[in-house]
RNA sequence: GGCCUCAUCGUCUAGCGGCUAGGACGCCAGGUUUUCAUCCUGGUAACAGGGGUUCGAUUCCCCUUGAGGCUACCA
């Protein structure tokens, strides 16, 4: 059998859409799990919709996320196999491509596809349209108020002669290159996750396949493309189903053979529709800057429209496990809500799952957008401080971007009332003694045994000998007094890691502080 | 409107003729606990409706309903 070949073909809009990235993950899974190729191109034959940068932009989302390809569009030319041939980008700059089937950018490969176009015109396949906006859009409107599929009539086709076409070519008259749908046929192909599908060709429009820009239409391109680089699945949304038979006609009329497709279902808002700007964040590097980690944002989306199958209850997967577990016969054929609290969850799980250095790196940015961070000294900004305080961080983090929330006293001096030492209504004399006692305890510990297992074990020890009235423990008469002089906050870690954070001399210090203030 | 697709707890889903319909998130309750969080235990909650087929349907078929996609010289 051949080598699997997959391709990821967003074009270039500006940013990735969280949908496109769940395309393009079930490509690299499939694409890896069956030791195929995957390869980027790049759909630019929009000539409306360009938007600068995008390019170099997506490239960037896509390496983010993890994500590798073997083949097609880079931005730089560091590629594994040296045989494999690189050239810089005709229409990009600082765009590489790289693969023998390329080019990979369809604005690169008009001429290419004006020569299938016109090919299929002389096979009879195909015809030149010279309709303008008005003509189609009048149609339109009649067959709208007569209750009819909106279809073009063929004017063209029917009432112009090869001689009158050569005519207008030569007066360089603006034209299409319409496909010419057989009549009374059905169309059917199997879909990797719908199964079989059918259509009635008679309801399917003559589809423009070059544009008058010269452009083709992405349903030549597409096709194409995919015989050029010799794709062997079609991995792409649910929305193009229903052109799924224009392009097996495509294929019939070229004498190629279709690749194989999978349509997967699409990502949807809380209402059901499709997922959109208007209800929330749609574009991935929305979700790296509230601080999403990436295994999390695969690890979620990976599950919208797939599981591992019977008896699995895992939730939490690598990306080599998804790797290995991933198949189509698993896919789901109906949307999937995106839940933002399901993904809130697997990044908390992932927060505590990498490794602490991994942690401080990725963190590193976020506490550099608080205020309480770069107004800080710059012994709080050490990496051996920055990884204590992530230590105790990371149990309660949701986000990277709410690192130090709540938590500010790791870093900056505290203020508080201090109403807030008083345990349970005590008496200010029983508060001191108190925060005296912990501060004796505390002292007796050397910096070298400034560890938070010691200082729990040892401030633990004192604080159960307290009982209330009843005789019950009240460790929260040592406790509490002390966690709040040392954080200053009603809600904190406690005190044994956020003494262990700030160090002996700081928490001292501030112990020494509560004491006059009380 | 037409065509296509889809349909299990609120959400993501397991299930591929016989199950007390399972798991996860969320939510609620309890436990651990000095607060917060983590963690642990338990609970809540679903086969859209109607016909068939079958000894037996969540599962297979049909219809209805609902949802979504497409219906561009956009992808």
């Amino acid at each position: 059998m051949n080598k699997t070949r997959v391709r990821f073909a967003p074009s270039p809009t500006g940013f990735v859409h969280i949908g496109s990235l769940r395309t393009a993950l079930y490509d690299y899974l499939y694409a890896r799990h069956t030791g195929g190729d995957f390869v980027l191109k790049i759909e630019d034959t929009d000539q409306k919709r360009f938007v600068e940068g995008a390019v170099e932009n997506l490239i960037k989302s896509l390496g983010w996320c993890g994500l590798g390809w073997d083949e097609g569009v880079f931005q730089t030319a560091e590629i594994k196999d040296d045989k494999i041939p690189v050239y810089v980008s005709k229409n990009y700059k600082n765009i590489f491509e790289a693969g023998e089937y390329g080019p990979y950018i369809q604005s690169e490969k008009l001429e290419i596809y004006k020569k299938y176009a016109e090919q299929l015109v002389a096979d009879g396949h195909a015809y030149y349209c010279f309709c303008g906006p008005e003509r189609l859009e009048e149609l339109r409107n009649q067959q709208a108020a007569d209750k009819k599929p909106p279809m073009y009539d063929r004017y063209c086709l029917r009432n112009i002669s090869p001689e009158e076409v050569n005519e207008k070519l030569k007066e360089n008259c603006p034209y299409v290159i319409r496909l010419k749908i057989p009549e009374n046929e059905t169309i059917e192909f199997e879909d990797m996750v719908r199964g079989i599908v059918k259509f009635d060709t008679n309801l399917v429009d003559d589809q423009v396949l070059m544009k008058s820009d010269g452009f083709p239409t992405y349903h030549l391109a597409n096709v194409i493309d995919d015989y050029d680089m010799k794709i062997t699945h079609v991995i792409r949304g649910e929305e193009w189903l229903s052109s799924t038979p224009k392009h097996l006609l495509l294929y019939r009329y070229f004498g190629w053979e279709a690749p194989k497709f999978a349509h997967l279902p699409l990502l949807l808002n809380l209402d059901r529709s499709k997922l959109s700007k208007r209800q929330g964040d749609v574009a991935v590097e929305d979700y790296i800057k509230k601080g999403y980690l990436k295994e999390a944002i695969i690890n979620f989306v990976a599950l919208l429209g797939w599981n591992p199958g019977s008896g699995e209850t895992q939730e939490i997967f690598t990306l080599d496990e998804l790797v290995d577990k991933f198949d189509f016969s698993h896919v789901h054929k109906g949307g999937a809500v995106f839940d933002i609290k399901k993904l809130d969850w697997i990044n908390s799980q992932w927060i505590k799952k990498i490794s602490l250095d991994d942690l401080y790196q990725r963190a590193k940015e976020f506490f550099e957008q608080k205020d309480f961070y770069t107004n800080a000294s710059e012994d709080k900004k050490t990496e051996e401080y920055m990884k204590k305080v992530l230590t105790v961080e990371r149990e309660r983090l949701q986000k990277l971007s709410e690192v130090g929330e709540g938590n500010g006293f790791f870093f900056t001096d505290i203020d508080y009332d201090k109403e807030l030492l008083r345990w349970k209504g005590l008496e200010d004399e029983k508060i001191r003694e108190s925060l005296d006692a912990s501060g004796k305890i505390m002292e007796n510990i050397t910096h070298e045994n400034w560890t938070r297992e010691n200082l729990e074990k040892n401030l633990m020890a004192a604080a159960e000998k307290y009982s209330n009235a009843d005789g019950k423990p009240d460790r929260g008469r040592l406790l509490w007094p002390l966690r709040a002089a040392l954080t200053g906050e009603k809600k904190s870690p406690s005190p044994f890691e956020a003494a262990w954070v700030l160090g002996k001399d700081k928490s001292l210090k501030r112990i020494k502080d509560a004491l006059e203030k009380i």
